[in-house]
DNA sequence: AAATAAATTTAGACTTGCCTAAATTTATTT
DNA sequence: AAATAAATTTAGGCAAGTCTAAATTTATTT
């Protein structure tokens, strides 16, 4: 059983490994978490004499096949979570992330399963990240980011990857949510940014590369 | 802002000073937290610190008002939360206590009224317990003990003051549920217990005195 | 009213999770 | 390869919340 702060350890790890495909280090962890890089090597001690982690002095660490299964069913709640948020009580994409940080550590027999049914289990957050099933099984989809789209070439955007809430209130000002489609008329190799077409608008707007960095897309 | 620990003991003494409309002692906040009495002084000496209880050494303990705000809108989320469990994900009355418990502590500005909305503003939980309004105010029922009923009289279920899963198991499983109309047959002033018949049925049942003082009937 | 019982509080200690400051290890320069 | 920089760990300490055991206060007997 896990306390609270040791589950978003976990998560942290999971998120920082899976991105960088590597063990993720102390500081790393200690930026994701908010806190001192001491107070991570204090709790890495833990996590791994409970044999959820790998942590090897200096070297970093990984999720054992027990952290990964654990870190995916917590991705799972919070995701479902997200959408209920959503869908059913309808808070905005920007609005939710806290409270599903609180609602991921709710601890049930199958509480996961009885809310991914009544959401009709969607396989989608509503920032478009995958939800794992309640195996930890997921598809990750095809998907870029905005800025690899070359002039002339359309996507979809499927999901963002920086959920801080000014980021999100920005999209939604400029129109930007899950399912636009979108053609790249311009691109600007000095500063990165792109001029973009919504394909149901009229005129073309400007986009830096703050945003087209953080956002996937589909083709 | 309060911790989930300080919360759960003003619920405690908000309950126990409802019932037995007096201060809480130590002992008994002990024994509804489950901890020992030495920890409950502890805590009533920060909890007074922090205005929210008027503690006096060795004479029990009441709620200031802002500490009563606090209770209600905790107990207020507790029985939302209960009616989402059962009438949403379809959870039974016997099951949803745990997660409704953990779930009071999900600290947000609205999410309670917006749970209120999504569930149409219910006035009572799935036990009969009335659910206070945003401001705290709910109005108690007219109702009394199922074992305060003389022979021929009838009421109906409301209510039960008793919240273990195994009391609202065997109420299930006698048939006993809010909303059932029944009428005492007879009253056995030796053990307490009395039969009851439940009117949409034939045959009448025995009901204990553990069972008949547990439960609340309107008439 | 003194003696005993019950309830409550104090004292001292433990765990979790965090912190700062200092020491150590690894990586990068020059 | 030595020197410096960056990352990491250790050491020592703090607050929250809990515990056991001992001391104190209040309530109840006799």
């Amino acid at each position: 059983m896990l306390t609270h702060a040791e589950e978003n350890y976990l998560k942290a790890i999971y998120k920082i490994g899976e991105t960088n495909n590597c063990a993720a280090q102390t500081t790393e962890i200690s930026v994701a978490i908010n806190t001192t890089t001491a107070s991570v090597t204090d709790m890495l001690k833990k996590l791994s004499e409970k044999k959820i982690v790998n942590y090897e002095k200096y070297h970093g660490v990984t999720l054992t096949d027990e952290g990964l299964r654990t870190a995916r069913t917590l991705i799972r709640k919070h995701r479902l979570w997200e959408v209920f948020l959503c869908e059913k009580l309808g808070y905005g994409w920007d609005e939710c992330h806290d409270m599903a940080e609180q609602l991921e550590h709710i601890r049930s027999e199958d509480l996961s399963e009885r809310l991914d049914s009544f959401l009709n289990y969607p396989h989608f957050d509503p920032h478009g990240d995958p939800i794992p099933d309640k195996n930890g099984v997921y598809t990750r989809r095809e998907q870029q980011l905005l800025n690899t789209l070359q002039v002339g070439e359309s996507g979809i955007i499927a999901g963002v990857c920086e959920n801080s809430s000014a980021f999100l209130q920005h999209l939604s000002r400029i129109g930007f949510c899950l399912g636009v489609e979108l053609t790249v008329v311009e691109v600007f190799p000095f500063d990165g940014s792109q001029t973009i077409k919504i394909n149901d608008a009229d005129t073309p707007m400007q986009i830096s590369r703050d945003v087209n960095k953080n956002i996937f897309v589909t083709r």
